[in-house]
DNA sequence: ACAACAGTTTAGCCTCGGCTAAGATTTTGT
DNA sequence: ACAAAATCTTAGCCGAGGCTAAACTGTTGT
């Protein structure tokens, strides 16, 4: 039963485009909240060093995220993020640490969880959100802390 | 200590585009070792309605996978896998069915977690796949299956 | 004040995953 | 046997995410 064709298509793909695109942006719009709450500023560079890609992807990128909304930047200043970007990044670190601590709880090294969930937390729904921090609740009940 | 950027950088973008193309087919061998199995041959039209693209866009990643050694296809002729890739096949098989009943172990409903998975199961690393069986495991146990 | 340097942008090219339109080949039905 | 239907290919386009090279702007040091 492994279901290969049952009318419905399946959604990678249905997904590939649009969400390959938005989680680029979360990436990068978390990514920009971390810089800013660290060295006050976010320049492109920093973010090219942070994604190990170069600063001309970076531009490129962040105007992408100008246009929908979600950075404000003018030529040669910093980076900042909108009211809605903020939003976004905000939903997206909170997201992120439900799976990274949700696969330590599950006795995933640090290292190990903090790589895979950058790849796992963009497809992750709100209920298997969910019952990662229900796991994670449950374990901390369990074992003392 | 939410790790902004020590100096390494965050894998999503050694990752990007490499692993988004190895994800894409992982996913297409998958898709065709099961028409195969399910109705013998597996024609580009099979595969257009499994991933709800265009015909024409099936033809243009089965001809990448034909490049990278994985199918075996010539024009007008039903595609098949080569010994590599029904072992890529295979591979994607065992760790999707894992992440799906890590998943439905977890609490997660059928749907959700068919769903889920296909994102999640090309992110999973072996260690977290391990960790994911292991939980299953531990359920079966206690749960009498 | 201004040269040097760091940081950015622009131009231009690539691959991947999408698409439509149009043409070619196979299969199928009568 | 042959026309219709199904399937597949080719041509050509798009956006996202990469890149390098070259030009531009801003900051900084003296």
């Amino acid at each position: 039963m492994t279901s290969v064709d049952n009318a419905k298509p399946s959604r990678p793909f249905d997904r590939t485009r649009h969400d390959h695109a938005s989680e680029t942006a979360e990436d990068y719009v978390e990514a920009i909240a971390a810089l800013i709450a660290q060295k006050e500023v976010c320049r492109g560079a920093d973010l090219a060093k942070h994604f190990g890609v170069s600063h001309v992807t970076v531009t490129k990128t962040v105007l992408r995220l100008k246009r929908e909304g979600l950075a404000d930047t003018e030529p040669y200043r910093p980076i900042r993020l909108t009211a809605k970007g903020r939003r976004l990044a905000k939903a997206a670190r909170r997201r992120h640490e439900i799976v990274v601590s949700f696969l330590k709880a599950l006795g995933v090294s640090d290292a190990v969880a903090l790589t895979d969930s950058e790849g796992i937390e963009h497809h992750v729904s709100a209920e298997t959100l969910k019952a990662f921090q229900q796991f994670v609740q449950g374990k901390e009940g369990k074992e003392g802390n």
